[in-house]
DNA sequence: ACAATATGTCAACAACACTGACTTATTATC
DNA sequence: GATAATAAGTCAGTGTTGTTGACATATTGT
């Protein structure tokens, strides 16, 4: 005579949503960049390749130490990559004209090319799903990953300048 | 006279806001990994050891070639990783009963501890997002990791029986 | 001059993935 | 019952990506 639902308690109604999340968030992960993974093979490259390729597509001239505040690696993880992305012409490095001691990273032709390539797929995986999902899940979609992140980084994406340059070029 | 908001055309905002989400899966995936993997360190261990004993705690009892199906990695790789887990006592291995070629894994008392312990962080980081987004954001949320995970994938997560087991011990 | 900063480099190490080849049980099939 | 297929494990080698630690060089700031 109760409710015909067995209504299995919140307690574990809200265990499973958050077990879920955390599922999801790892498959979506791994199949969001599996393409990509793919393609930097045929290459030659590393997934690690294809974040420093993305990030000085995004931020022409940046220099070396925000690329790695950015990436939170060390300056050797960074190395071997950047150095390889370098002398194989996909990056070039000019020297800072206000302080001389920066190297400031941009992309070639050959460069940007490759990040067209690496990021088509992966932006076509999330034109897809905005399009099927709708305007409103994108909403909520951001919000939801905008908690997950750190709030130092969370502030990148909210208009504001974010700490340690960004937004202009 | 006309509009005066320079109102960016359509068609870079679709590609700022593609960036966008590219950019926030990778932050907060990164961020959300962090916590966990600090703690694994402290144990010895890395992420593959948590993935492990997360997906074991999530399906007691599962046989290894449906774990190696979850985690799509090889033999190899799983072998390194669970056989530490075995025997420093985390996970028991029981030999099946209808089919005895399998090693069904399952936590230990000490196993599911340390799962509680590093889902903790996690759990915590997602249901805070899920509270101050709210729940249609919520929704959304799950609608566009559903579209970005591959199809195979997805359908564990749609109420029906997944493919390759699932759902039920 | 001297200290701090930006970058680079050498060396060693660990985690985690891969391929390829092979072994051992156990089950299924002809 | 012989034979093939499957589940799991193992040994050996390799590559990418991250780490520490130490040190070098050029440039800037005090």
């Amino acid at each position: 005579m109760s409710d015909p639902r067995p209504s299995a308690n919140p307690l574990f109604l809200r265990e499973e949503e958050l077990r879920q999340a955390i599922e999801m968030l790892f498959f979506a992960y791994r199949d969001f960049t599996g393409e990509a993974d793919a393609m930097l093979a045929r290459h030659g490259f590393g997934r690690a390749h294809h974040r420093v390729i993305y990030f000085v597509g995004r931020h022409p001239m940046i220099s070396v130490s925000d690329l790695l505040s950015i990436l939170r690696i060390t300056k050797q993880s960074l190395s071997r990559v950047l150095g390889q992305l370098v002398r194989d012409g996909f990056i070039v490095q000019h020297r800072g004209t206000a302080d001389g001691r920066q190297r400031l990273l941009e992309l070639t032709d050959k460069g940007t090319a490759i990040e067209q390539q690496l990021t088509e797929a992966q932006r076509q995986r999330i034109a897809t799903a905005y399009r099927r999902a709708g305007g409103d899940a994108v909403q909520g979609f951001r919000a939801v990953l905008l908690g997950i992140m750190d709030p130092t980084v969370r502030a990148r994406f909210l208009g504001n300048a974010p700490p340690g340059d960004e937004g202009s070029p």
